[in-house]
DNA sequence: ACACAAAAAAGAGCAGTGCTCTTGCAATGG
DNA sequence: CCATTGCAAGAGCACTGCTCTTTTTTGTGT
């Protein structure tokens, strides 16, 4: 039996989750360079050395949040790919994008926190790889799904980078092609690019109309990696 | 005259250059995050009171920093657009793109700085906007020079968004069609996307030939954005 | 050549940070 | 019931950005 383990281990679970939802709180409201471990402490009504009993460094406790915000886009991603049920290739993968765009929007600190400026001498442990996994899997899908029915176009790949395409595939996604593939990685960071330029002040003074302009770019770059 | 005016106005140039020097040095090393006020001012052998004559605050360093950057990159742009000659449009293109690329991984912490998650609580000022357009001002001279020849292609425009890239051609490009200017907005998000998905990790595990991925996701945006 | 004002540097200090180590207390389980 | 174990607290270290005051240097006009 994992619950009812003796109340030490209870308390300790509390104790940790309500420092993550501190520290998420103070991560929403200030950004990641500003949250101190001193200052979750002092709002929770503990000496900050105590913390330490729960997360070995600040460098851990990110790590937890990391995790959280990689499932949190995921989930969202994920929710609006179920939304859109059985529609088109094309309006599918531009609804999961908007899923994104506005996940993103709506908590900018945490979007920072997984695809902003690593933090220096921090090294995503492999804990949190299966969490950054999600997005990328919904974007998967829906071009697998693409290719039952004429949903999918030919797509030119130069020889060169065959073999990489190839390993690609087998990595990611073995029952798609190796063109596919390729397109579907450049996609991946290609929307990422979007919607951090947006995000991070790249768009200020230049683009107005935010949402119509993701909406276009994000219906070319479908388009661009062969959905119909 | 604005050289020879006085040994104390030369000695603060010399000072101040050297401040920003050494600041990045320390930014190269270590990341804008471990970059401090009082290790500049130990390394250079004077007591951190003393930098506030020259800078008013870290967070105006840093401005300094990211201007010096924006120039950097946009001057390496520069350099591969005038190398490229007069290729044809696709060839010029990713040869920018490819340069810009280079420039950031040799600098990544800089390229970090001016493309990564914004610091929170700092606004960049106005004076970094020229120094940071440089490099779309040459993107968006390889469209213009594509427009003289037959190297460019038609570009679908929804009604939608007619009006916002009509003003977007009119701020950025007068001479280019609202269309044009749309994709190139889009194309410009989206080449920063994969080089900070290279930079900031998300490629690790996952992309193995960096080098010719880009260079073919690049000629994919390209012809996507209409170049031929 | 010298005195003076302006500029620069130094020093002390404040409030904050992450992190470590020792000490004391209290709950748990044999 | 009491030893063990888990946890919190406190003090302290080496830092950080930044301010304010005092001292020193230095270029220049008389």
């Amino acid at each position: 039996m994992t619950t009812a383990q003796g109340a030490r281990e209870r308390a300790r679970n509390e104790v940790t989750a309500a420092i993550k939802e501190e520290a998420r709180r103070q991560l929403a409201a200030e950004g990641a360079a500003k949250l101190s471990l001193r200052a979750v402490a002092r709002e929770l009504g503990m000496v900050s050395s105590a913390l330490y009993r729960y997360f070995p460094s600040r460098d851990e406790l990110l790590t937890a949040l990391i995790i959280d915000a990689y499932d949190a886009l995921g989930a969202a991603a994920e929710r609006a790919r179920d939304t859109a049920g059985d529609a088109a290739p094309v309006p599918r993968f531009t609804a999961v994008c908007e899923a994104v765009r506005t996940w993103a929007l709506a908590h900018p600190h945490e979007y920072a926190l997984i695809y902003g400026s690593p933090v220096p001498g921090y090294a995503a442990p492999e804990t949190t790889v299966p969490a950054a996994a999600r997005t990328g899997m919904v974007l998967i899908g829906i071009f697998r799904d693409a290719r039952r029915g004429p949903g999918l176009a030919e797509l030119p790949l130069p020889a060169e980078l065959r073999p990489e395409a190839e390993r690609l595939a087998a990595d990611l996604a073995p029952d798609l092609p190796a063109e596919v593939a390729a397109a579907l990685v450049a996609v991946w960071a290609q929307l990422f690019g979007l919607v951090s330029f947006e995000l991070f002040g790249q768009f200020n003074n230049v683009i107005e109309d935010r949402e119509r302009f993701f909406r276009h770019a994000v219906t070319g770059l479908a388009r661009g990696a062969g959905l119909r």
